[in-house]
DNA sequence: CGTGAGTACCTCGCATAGCGAGGTACCGAA
DNA sequence: TTCGGTACCTCGCTATGCGAGGTACTCACG
């Protein structure tokens, strides 16, 4: 068991994740794990990881949603993201790459210092 | 309450900043708290999350531990890096960077879209 | 001497949130 | 009719960060 467990490192950036993809267009809850998956293939986002974050989204009222039919199957539910989750999307982006800036800080500093 | 809380996104990295920075010395308990604070201001690594971090790596092998007397106060718990230890923060250093170009893989795609 | 502050360690209960498994339901093809 | 794919949801389990609390030692102050 090797540290970095990739669902710890998940806890805190899926609603990042889900926030990025909705920004272009409205997506149904299956199609913005498959967008993820796409993007990135090590990213695996479950089910039950999603759809409790769309709730808590749609809470906090980052999200709306509407029901639509579905195409062949179950109807779906399409997230939009509201005014609010756009200004969410952008708080989450730069708290995201500071947090990596003050991993990468410590780090590599000392990564660089034992090297060098 | 805004998404990407710190303490979320901290779950799954306090090891590899605990490991990090045991790279170069054999460090106590409270000077890793205050190296990882001096090299990124924003990372405020708990107690209570710093001591368990640190028995579950010594469990685990990738540290071995040593009490010493203390300067003024209590003995000190000093912590030095294995070698399985070392082995262990390559590993997590390189999953750490895949899972930060994966998520920004996702997020940036979206921004330059919608940018575009 | 007693008190308080600083250092250093530790543990406990709580909250958050991902994961896998399970369940419901609808549709079209074999 | 059954199977497989789509789509949604929930539940219990687990991992782990956080704040509060506790212990213990040392030194300075009055």
């Amino acid at each position: 068991m090797s540290p970095l467990r990739r669902s710890q490192l998940l806890k805190g950036t899926t609603e990042l994740l889900v926030l990025s993809v909705l920004e272009e267009d409205a997506l149904h809850g299956y199609e913005i794990a498959q967008r993820i998956r796409d993007a990135a293939t090590g990213l695996a986002l479950s089910e039950g990881a999603l759809y409790p974050a769309l709730h808590r989204l749609e809470g906090r009222g980052a999200l709306s949603a509407t029901w639509g039919p579905g195409q062949a199957g179950p109807r779906r539910r399409y997230y939009r993201l509201s005014d609010d989750g756009r200004r969410q999307l952008a708080e989450s982006r730069a708290e995201w790459d500071r947090f990596v800036a003050d991993v990468g800080a410590v780090s590599r500093t000392a990564e660089d210092a034992s090297r060098g």
